[in-house]
DNA sequence: GATGATATCTGAACACCGTTCAGATAGGCG
DNA sequence: CGCCTATCTGAACGGTGTTCAGATATCATC
């Protein structure tokens, strides 16, 4: 990464949202400053604050790349017509999960409301996007309990809950080592088998 | 707060524990630092280190008494033994998603592996401690279903999922300004219409 | 009670952080 | 060409966590 030559960058906003991106990707939220994004960019400390206002802004760019990355992690289940709606919330909570923890950085990025500017519209429009895949897994689903807003959150909630808590050790607890995969698996069974029967 | 007269603080650990959990309280976990706490005890910036290592150390403190209020408010509906077995669990779940609502700092804390010693062996056995009653609840209401990890855990996720969703802003997308007790009983309302008969 | 060992705390230093801002530089456009 | 505007520099400021030699207090032992 050899200085410019140029005084002025060219792309400097796009150059610094990979650089954040690739930061908390290698070295995790924590590992992340605004100064270390502009020195990979090979501009000033003080260069970023005019494309983003502040360290907030850059996070959220890269939170959005989050969710795009997480949209990517749901779809297949969705995709694939010749699974059972239940086999379709089961994949895409294995998705989810997996998504944590292949990208844990972007994963906890995407739900600090602190570290991220909350009021982007933008924001709002890709998180619904990401999850329009499980909305619909869920309702297909679970067409018979409570009304659409509470099946949809319900699933999320469960299956968010999982992400977290397996992804910050919390899982451990209960299972010592066994796999996410596993975890996953026996949480999905219990809270399945509440199902009075699996839908067509 | 005047400052000390003594060289010596006398209980240095306590107050700066005290300190750190009353920042975390009223200004939530951005608004801490390793100095304000020192200042607050009226004692020098280097003073914390020889009792806590480290920041974690002393955020570990904090987390630790988390555990402890979030047990509280958890406690009630176990002790009623009047109520049914979904009722408890009902009852913990608008429990736990207030106790984020009314200590977001805390909340936020404890499931925050970066910012706390992971490894204290107290860690372990508070959060046990304090999910013991919602173990209890999630096997007695759930006896049919998986094994008994895959219930407790499964019930943990779907629960904590709520709150975390709720807490950092997830639940507008869906429902608006709707309060976090209608919030969480649509959910729930999905999540246990799959119920087969209700149990006793 | 005096003496020595040990725990405790100070205060200055260090490297780093995010943010600000006057001024240098470049590109676009008349 | 010359101007205007966007872009970027580089130094400064106040803040952070951590380190450490040295000052101070407590405690055990004589």
């Amino acid at each position: 990464m050899p200085p410019r030559r140029a005084y002025h960058h060219g792309d400097l906003r796009t150059a610094l949202i990979a650089a954040a991106d690739a930061i908390v990707r290698e070295q995790g939220l924590e590992g992340f400053s605004l100064r270390e994004a502009a020195r990979r960019a090979g501009v000033s400390p003080g260069a970023p604050a005019h494309h983003f206002g502040s360290v907030k802004g850059l996070l959220t760019e890269v939170a959005l790349l989050g969710y795009d990355e997480l949209a990517r992690y749901l779809a297949p289940p969705l995709e694939d017509t010749t699974e059972s709606a239940e086999g379709t919330v089961r994949r895409m909570a294995h998705g989810y999960v997996r998504f944590a923890l292949d990208h844990p950085g972007h994963f906890r990025l995407m739900f600090r409301s602190d570290a991220v500017d909350r009021d982007d519209p933008r924001y709002g429009d890709v998180s619904a996007r990401a999850l329009n895949g499980l909305a619909a897994a869920a309702c297909a689903f679970d067409k018979a309990s409570g009304q659409t807003e509470g099946r949809i959150f319900g699933t999320w909630a469960a299956i968010h809950g999982m992400a977290h808590l397996i992804l910050e050790g919390k899982a451990q607890y209960l299972f010592g080592t066994a796999s996410a995969d596993a975890v996953v698996d026996l949480a999905l069974a219990a809270l399945l088998a509440r199902l009075p029967s699996p839908p067509d």
